[in-house]
DNA sequence: GTAATTGCAAAGCTTTTGCAATTTA
DNA sequence: TAAATTGCAAAAGCTTTGCAATTAC
């Protein structure tokens, strides 16, 4: 199951000083491997399939790691554990009605919106279109 | 601090077969008076200022029972505690790129979104106006 | 009067953390 | 070899729940 993907997120570790040890790399893979996503219990068991010994608070501590690089966000709805969801590299656009400036982001909060239409209303939001109007932080605040 | 808004919760409670106690009348116009969002245990805070025996149980209890009308939701990211918000009405509307179809929509998602991006890039959206392009739940499975 | 609600205390669950042992670079 | 990481166990923190007493309708 190793994959560019999970080489990468392995290099971005060492990038910041941190290691790629074997467990790291089975998490990775794991969480590259597995669609939408999900809760660090799951996939705790799924990576033991590979690696027996691995503690959920490695998980977790993996997880963790993974998030301060961006590479992870967390969406935790609701009384159930957190869902873990890859970060996409979507673009959307923030147009200003004040001062007509754009901001290009690509925020993990969109994917966000997306799951809980498609889960809500059963609609799919196609992320590369969005362009949200309102105040840029310059207008708003004055 | 009583205010149509709150007498409008406490009557919705009844409506279905709830009781509109003074912990949960002290609660709604606490929910009511204060901004935008908050905590269980910082609603408590306020709350005691007025009825001081109340319990953060009873709180947790209230802010669900409101959840479940639909006049609140709970918005909780990262690693701090829930964050309940009003429920606005404002609408949406997604509209179906496949066979035109647009569906209007007042999902608190909208306010999520709202909220993340107001935190991360100061953006303040006018949710009114958002329209979502993508494919509805028929057009989307076909 | 009956059913809902409350306060309290205790339990539940997810997530985090201290630490000694191990492993990576 | 020095610093990062792991497994384990224990703790932490938020939230929920059982129950007897109280309160609303």
């Amino acid at each position: 199951m190793r994959t560019a993907e999970a080489d990468d997120l392995l290099a971005r570790l060492k990038d910041v000083g941190l290691r790629a040890t074997t467990q790291r790399r089975v998490i990775v893979e794991a969480l590259l491997a597995q669609g939408d996503h999900i809760t660090a219990e799951e996939l705790t068991e799924i990576v033991k399939a590979r690696y027996p010994e691995v503690h959920l608070a490695t998980v977790y501590r993996t997880l963790e790691v993974l998030e301060s690089l961006g590479a992870l966000y967390r969406l935790s709805l609701g009384h159930e554990p957190t869902q873990w969801h890859l970060t996409e590299r979507a673009h959307q656009h923030l147009v200003c009605d004040v001062c007509g400036r754009v901001q290009e982001v690509s925020d993990p909060a969109f994917a966000r919106l997306a799951a809980s239409l498609m889960k809500a209303h059963g609609f799919h939001p196609d992320l590369r279109h969005v362009a949200l109007r309102g105040r840029c932080s310059g207008c708003a605040s004055g």
